[in-house]
DNA sequence: GGCTGGCGTTTGGTCCGACCATATGTTAGC
DNA sequence: GCTAACATATGGTCGGACCAAACGCCAGCC
């Protein structure tokens, strides 16, 4: 038995979840968990930190509402480092509650349509061969499931993911899957024609010439007239949200 | 006594204290409980919901855990509508977690720098007067603190938050908190003389001058330098975390 | 011998009742 | 009228009990 060594601070003055929990996460960040080792039993930490079960159960809870455990009935908790996906995904269901408000999804939406117009020009001026063919099979599948809602969507998605995974940084794929899940809530279930897939095609399309182009200025315009396009058509799908004041996101020009 | 309007489904399939905190949260997203609102007592609730005070109480931590509600001790929760701030604050001590695999800091600190170049183009070419007065403020106050170090880093981070703030994206600031919280840490307790000071008030006045030019090109690449700059000058407090592989945030140029 | 079924063990999920610590409101005493 | 002690409300902790799902072991059957 360890509990000796393990013991809490008795001087700790917030509450004693807190503390276990803070113990657990320390040697979850000091390696003596590893990713996927399973955490001693509740009735164990309980022994060893000289707390209840409450406590202890408050901890993982905490813990596991952080992403970094993994609970599942009849097992031990996992420990499961997080990855930046799981770290937007955790504040993920606080976006949900945040768009409900006066412009959310405009602010959402118009914050996408900034960072991906910086991914447009960024990639117009760095990418490399592989790149833009990666760009090109992600357009050509686009252009075949023009008609197919479903399919359409997915290999829409998959265009605008290059763009994110051009950079490099494994940031940007995260965030990008942040704003699919955050946003497509909001035209789900919309009926639409074969013509609306092939404007959005049309779009991607001058974005990717404009890319292969190395034209980054056409490159930020076409992107940001893509995602304005698909915005105002599908504004109308949610009567409560407009786009309000703010400045367009095509510019004065 | 309002327990049969309320009672929970019987047939929910997860945990008790899940359904409950569903159940919560729908009541402040409905709007039946406005923001500071006090919770019911707990010992109310568990009546209400016909479940034990250990539900109840998982139920609330979890969305204490999530930002929704403030608890103290002593006192009924508090409903917290969370604001951006709170949600990328929610993500932050993951965050902690990310930054100390490889090249976790460096990940962070570039899609700052690819972030802010943004919006240093976006200030060239959209800022209106007021936010260019607002900017050379910001930008003086800095000069002024050359040589106090602590000072020098409020008005530092003034500076680069105004950028964020121009595009009026009430999400934008909230991501600058994030990233001075999240980087501030690393280079925390250098000790550095006023040339330091002094070259990085060169990089705001730099980027100053090339917005107030309406220069977008030249924002853009004066901000990558300031920053880039400033990276070089700092990872060396780190050895553990090098930049690696990676393409150089200022090109190939 | 190998697969399969059942049974006991482990372990998380829930409940109950009690007590403690802190904050607030109330009242008795000066 | 002000202050201090008391009563009340409320969250935090505790210990024990039981339930349900998952796992492991072992016997029995093919």
């Amino acid at each position: 038995m360890v509990r000796d060594a393990e013991l809490l601070a008795k001087d700790s003055i917030g509450r004693r979840s807190d503390a276990v929990a803070e113990a657990l996460m320390r040697m979850i960040q000091a390696g003596d968990l590893q990713e996927g080792d399973r955490l001693p039993a509740e009735r164990d930490l309980m022994l060893r930190y000289g707390v209840s079960r409450s406590a202890v159960r408050e901890a993982i809870l905490a813990l596991a509402n952080r992403g970094l455990l993994l609970t599942r009935l009849g097992h031990r908790p996992i420990v499961c480092k997080p990855d930046y996906e799981i770290a937007i995904d955790r504040v993920g269901n606080l976006v949900g509650h945040l768009v409900v408000e006066r412009n959310g999804v405009w602010n959402l939406f118009e914050s996408r349509i900034f960072f991906e117009a910086a991914l447009a020009r960024w990639a117009a001026s760095h990418a490399k061969r592989d790149d833009i063919e990666e760009l090109r099979g992600a357009l050509e599948a686009n252009r075949l499931a023009i008609g197919h809602s479903l399919p359409f969507d997915e290999t829409d998605a998959a265009f605008h993911a290059v763009l994110y995974r051009i950079p490099g940084n494994p940031i940007y794929p995260a965030v990008h899957k942040a704003y699919v899940e955050w946003l497509v809530q909001h035209w789900r279930s919309m009926k639409r024609g074969a013509d609306i897939d092939r404007m959005n095609h049309a779009g991607h399309e001058a974005i990717f010439e404009a890319i292969a182009a190395r034209d980054p200025d056409g490159a930020e315009e076409a992107l940001r007239r893509h995602l304005v396009a698909a915005w105002e058509f599908v504004r109308s799908t949610f009567a409560s949200d407009r786009r309000g004041r703010g400045q367009s996101p095509l510019g004065e020009a």
